[in-house]
DNA sequence: CGAGATTCATGTGAAGTATACCTTTAGGCTTAA
DNA sequence: AAGCCTAAAGGTATACTTCACATGAATCTCGTA
């Protein structure tokens, strides 16, 4: 066995592997180069520019749906900016959040919380009035006498929780300092977005706006292609894996980080399987697993009763019937609460709870009226049944042994 | 037969409550003069 | 008397509950052709 392994990892390292650098195929990687985006970041680029003279840029407001390459441009031309601002010793603080990341940017405490913690103030989960916290952040920046520019993605997920007073306090609060001053740059997937919050937040909050077209197969191939010769060995991809990656990507959503997500897996796989090269066929897994991994991800990270009601829901769900509805769902989760004995949350709060795994994309919940039979949400499970049943086990796991 | 009223099951908003945590403050204890 | 520590008081954010009202199409009702 001892000597299996050790076999095995002297193997390994002997192997000549696939990727060059992966990290250039990575989700987080941002390319000193991005391809069918200068129009784009020339605009940022001029936006933002004005913060070298000192002043305060204006507002800025970027819609796109995802994988347009919203995020990578918005960090690459500020990290250009706080590269120049520092040769030219011009005093810029550049401050990327992401407000999708559950219970650390998602209400209005938690995000200037958050800030201040970035300009190295110490600030408690809770106990402090958000009036306290926000007087701390404020300080914190007239002290450090810099000019920010907060970059708020995904800001419709934050708005969605803790309303735009948030935003119009932001500006507000913006107005009193001396020294410093901030600008907000507003990244959305919601193309609809601004026409559901306050006009006075509207009009400040985008002095300028942005609109990131989806990608076109092409576009997405001149990507991939670009991203391949850097992250991967020369000639470790079959003629056409990248034209398919792109066709389908295209196809399906235009979203090129999925669509490199999908050959990074790719080439996970082909490598794991000690093959020579990245082929076609290798695609359709890397699919496969991307979507595995995905839901496995969200759903053992989701508290308890999150995982008691979606438990529910696929027990409910478990013979043959596709449609189900809330109440079923709840009574069905009271017995599960009273068999494991945790203490049931209302229908009032279950309601909420699918919700949200709604907008996970767990399950698809649809609120629709039956009639003379009542008003309910629709749920359907869009999962393959292998899926469920794999998700049924993790959830019997954590709920009953623990 | 069709327009309008009724109905059901639950969606949904607002307000209230429990919990966990924060700062302030008052009291008690210790210490040094 | 001054200084320091502790515990209670008073305050907040968050997750959840309670209360009460809103919803919207299938079904029922009843007047009319």
């Amino acid at each position: 066995m001892e000597k299996g392994l050790n076999q095995f990892f002297t193997d390994y390292v002997k192997k000549e592997s696939l990727f060059a650098s992966k990290k250039a195929l990575q989700s987080n990687y941002i390319p000193d180069m991005l391809e069918h985006r200068d129009e784009e970041i020339n605009q940022i680029a001029q936006v933002l520019a004005p913060v070298l003279r000192g002043d305060r840029p204006s507002n800025l407001f970027i819609y796109g749906k995802t994988g347009t390459g919203k995020t990578v441009s918005i960090k690459h031309v500020t990290q250009n900016l706080v590269q120049v601002a520092k040769n030219q010793e011009v005093a810029l603080n550049v401050c990327y959040v992401n407000c999708k990341l559950k219970k650390i940017t998602d209400t209005e405490y938690r995000l200037i919380a958050h800030l201040s913690r970035e300009l190295g103030k110490e600030i408690p989960a809770t106990g402090l009035p958000t009036d306290e916290v926000y007087k701390i952040f404020l300080a914190a920046l007239e002290e450090a006498k810099t000019n920010m520019i907060l970059v708020l993605d995904e800001i419709d997920h934050l708005v969605q929780k803790a309303g735009d007073e948030l935003l119009y306090n932001l500006v507000r609060h913006n107005a009193e300092l001396e020294n410093s001053q901030i600008a907000v740059v507003g990244i959305s997937n919601d193309l609809v977005f601004t026409d559901h919050i306050d006009p006075r937040v509207k009009s400040s909050l985008s002095e300028e706006e942005l609109l990131f077209a989806p990608y076109n197969a092409l576009q997405i191939q001149d990507i991939l292609r670009k991203r391949t010769s850097q992250g991967f060995g020369k000639g470790k991809i079959e003629p056409g894996v990248v034209e398919k990656c792109a066709a389908f990507a295209a196809r399906e959503h235009g979203d090129a980080r999925r669509a490199i997500d999908l050959l990074r897996v790719a080439g996970e796989l082909a490598e794991r399987n000690n093959e020579p090269k990245v082929c076609v066929s290798h695609l359709d897994v890397a699919e496969a697993k991307i979507e595995k991994d995905r839901v496995v991800e969200s759903v053992t990270k989701q508290p308890k009763q999150v995982q008691a009601v979606l438990h529910s829901i696929f027990h409910t769900a478990d013979s043959e019937r596709k449609i189900i509805f809330t109440g079923e769902v709840y009574s069905e989760y009271s017995e599960l609460c009273a068999k494991i004995g945790l203490r049931p949350l209302t229908q009032r709060r279950v309601s909420d709870v699918i919700g949200e795994l709604d907008m996970l994309g767990i399950i698809n919940a649809r609120v629709i009226s039956k009639g003379r039979y009542g008003r309910t949400r629709e749920i359907t499970i869009p999962l393959a049944e292998q899926m469920v049943e794999h998700l049924t086990g993790l959830l019997k796991d954590a709920l009953f042994f623990s």
